[in-house]
DNA sequence: TAAATTAGCTTACACATGTACTCTGAAACG
DNA sequence: CGTTTCAGAGTACATGTGTAAGCTAATTTA
């Protein structure tokens, strides 16, 4: 790559790292204007538009990276579980680690979940949809879990997770541990339902 | 009240209103303007300070009226739960029918509760608060449930009952019946799981 | 090496915002 | 009835915004 992509790609990386920096809990992406993050970047307002047509690129941009955050997580997840131990606890562990160590990633994609642009809600959407096949499939494998069922509960822990991770974000230390517990126990429920209403339909059919 | 006050009364109405009315999938509260709001409420935008002290008691005062339709809904659910059928059922439709018909109180309310305005966010949580306990007290009363548990149960139910609405509230009829249905589905996983976990806990004690 | 490309800058403009200040007419009060 | 109160309007201003137009200097290309 020749000295002059480099030196844009740098740019392009400031702008992006701009607008995660000025994230946080009262502050979110829709707010930012383009100024303000050229600003933070070190480079003149229109010098923003060598590298993307509006704000809305650059947050789809965002969102992207977020999804990329959250399928290492998966992977680191997975990992961890393969040693053994309640798979359950490892993914909360997890969940709540990288997290802590990319709030920024996880605020715009907790925000702009239930946000107001209609293009950056199915970005997210899309990524978690990720999250929840790759789950129901891996309970369906590991638990025997029939396949609609497995769907079923991979949503409910999907959506307790990340709801879950929205509240974890501004908590200190502490009460983010005691989230974390909390968590563990709605997932523990929905897991030993999920079984539960398994064995029942398994007898009808049975019958 | 003098014909003063009636008039004061009214367009402060007026405001709440316009207010109400400038909410939609693409606009949030907070993308609202003072000027926007006073606009739409036909006064001159500084006889807004007239009524409120900013935008932020504007916003305030709507999620007020946010949870006295909470309230009012739940109320509604106990009555129709009283006349017997599925409380999950019951509950799931009388919640998808108040916010059909009041779309725009549960857009700020599920909107702020992960926004970014931490006034916002206790006023919401205070609200859903209620929810969380009175459901909690429901299921230990009528379920048998350890209070803990109970807790735990009605947090659940909770989460995935508003993660819903979220959902809902930008989808056709024909999606958000579907939607209601999985909903269903997800609480009555939590609603089993809970009950074999307290089970267990029994056995465990009895042993 | 000469020509073409382009990342970033400067200047400029039209527009929307929040709010301070002042005025007015009608209702409330004594 | 005379005085006070006050909801609402009008004017004005400082500030921040997105972005169009054109320039410059350095890299890339031929």
């Amino acid at each position: 790559m020749g000295v002059r992509a480099q030196q844009k790609e740098k740019t392009r990386r400031a702008l992006v790292d701009a607008a995660f920096n000025q994230l946080s809990a009262e502050r979110s992406f829709s707010s930012l204007s383009l100024r303000e993050v050229a600003r933070e970047a070190g480079i003149a307002p229109t010098s923003f538009y060598r590298h993307f047509k509006d704000m809305n690129e650059l947050g789809l941009t965002m969102v992207d990276e977020g999804g990329l955050t959250l399928r290492q997580m998966m992977r680191k997840g997975r990992q961890r579980a393969e040693a053994g131990g309640s798979v359950i606890r490892i993914s909360v562990d997890t969940f709540m680690e990288v997290m802590e160590s990319n709030p920024n990633v996880f605020r715009i994609l907790l925000h702009e979940r239930s946000g107001t642009s209609a293009a950056f809600r199915a970005a997210v959407e899309r990524e978690i949809e990720h999250f929840i096949s790759e789950l129901a499939h891996y309970t369906e494998a590991h638990a025997n879990r029939h396949p609609v069922l497995a769907r079923a509960q991979a949503e409910a822990l999907v959506t307790l997770v990340f709801n879950a991770g929205a509240s974890a974000l501004d908590l200190k230390r502490s009460d983010r541990k005691q989230l974390a517990d909390q968590l563990v126990l709605h997932l523990r429920m929905v897991a030993t339902g999920a079984e539960a209403l398994q064995q029942k339909m398994e007898q009808k059919m049975g019958s």
